[in-house]
DNA sequence: CAGTGGTCTAGACCACTTT
DNA sequence: AAGTGGTCTAGACCACTGA
């Protein structure tokens, strides 16, 4: 419990996590914040650092003057919106095997609405990729990625097969920071529901959202369709101030 | 800058948030924590806990070594969806001035899968409240929420106009404390699509969702439906550790 | 009442960016 | 080299819970 990097709170935390998991706290009752500094040998404060983030994934939820506590319904949280990366993770996370399939990848002139959410000129040259996730021989998701292709060193087709943030970075040393998303409900119809595997007509969850690297420019404009009936989203909403 | 509650880390915040939509800082950089932290008055703990909370909601980003910034696309997103609380708000975020339509209160006996929810006995009697949102006329959102009713004090129908969170704090002094929700995607038709005011066959998005309360215990299941075109949900999704 | 989590401080050191 | 955010510490005081 010494090293950095991964940090402190990173290491309680999932030293935390595991415990929890494996069901070694008795009543769910997780000991006090000054036994666990002690126990571990960092200070309070990293500590509740720790024991924060786990109560805002509803791993734990905590009563001033009561105690801290395991949160049972929280585990059953297989992926959180809020947190899930690759699609292939989130897949695995649901206890599928996943393999990707790449649908095509063309270079076409950006059309106003993706020029002015990847600010770039409209027409300007870029790439788009189509990918199919599938569990066994099983559609699960549908997933569209336009990447401007000034930002591309080396030829659109390598890497496609990995996750679009690996993509970018081996393309272009971009590391994706956080997407912007709507969430957007569809009816499926045509070339989709045969791709997906679906009927006509079936509802599906679409993510229409924009990815921004470190330095929060847009790099990515991606629209991802989901079959409902093998992943559903889940999710906490809490009330805040302001 | 003295006061307790709200806690001088939600007063700093909320005095940056309202600098920054002001557009108070040039070129979109923020000043540094220790100019902060003195300016303020504050511990630059106090001043970090309150940016971290901006740079969750997307209002703020950081760079280390570099500064801090305002994110302007951040600034575009007008509810999200991890901190929605009533649907009167969100409306209201929207620039809509609501209003509510009670389309029925009934006594019912609970089938398995909400008393399961609502850790009840199957057959106990649950309130179920059925209300509709509009803007003006427009029918905007549809919500269904279902209480145990060993938990009232008093008649179903009091407050019954009010938000869920106030409802159940009058009746049964039960404080809500977050939401573990679901989306589903749903084609809409027959009564719902009437009362929504859509066409057979629309989609829409539907929240399926269990309140807890303080003590983390289930009080309301809930569903919601959402007309697409006037009212859509947008949130941040972030990579994170673990 | 003792013990818990909630808030806040002052200060240290590090990693990184910018000049 | 100077300045920025990132991490961590030790300690103080408060509000609340439960015996």
């Amino acid at each position: 419990m010494i090293a950095r990097n991964p940090s402190l709170t990173d290491q309680v935390k999932a030293h935390l996590k595991e415990r929890i998991h494996a069901g070694a706290f008795d009543e769910g009752r997780i000991p006090s914040e000054t036994v666990l500094a002690a126990e571990l040998g960092v200070s309070r404060t990293t500590i509740r650092d720790a024991l924060s983030r786990l109560e805002h994934e509803g791993t734990i939820y905590r009563r001033q003057g009561a105690g801290t506590f395991v949160n049972p319904p929280g585990l059953r949280i297989r992926s959180r919106l809020e947190e899930m990366w690759s699609y292939e993770d989130v897949l695995r996370a649901h206890g599928f095997t996943p393999s990707v399939r790449i649908l095509g990848i063309d270079t076409l002139p950006a059309d106003a609405s993706v020029a002015d959410d990847l600010s770039i000129p409209v027409g300007a040259s870029v790439i788009v990729m189509e990918k199919l996730f599938l569990e066994d021989a099983e559609p699960v998701a549908l997933a569209r990625n336009v990447i401007p292709a000034g930002l591309l060193r080396g030829e659109p087709a390598d890497h496609a097969e990995e996750p679009v943030f690996a993509y970018l970075e081996a393309h272009c040393d971009r590391r994706l920071a956080y997407y912007l998303s709507e969430i957007v409900p569809v009816v499926l119809g045509g070339v989709q529901a045969a791709r997906l595997g679906v009927v006509d007509g079936t509802a599906a969850i679409s993510f229409e959202e924009v990815g921004f690297d470190q330095d929060n420019e847009p790099v990515v404009r991606a629209t991802s369709i989901f079959r409902d009936d093998l992943l559903r989203f889940r999710l906490i909403r809490r009330k805040t101030g302001t």
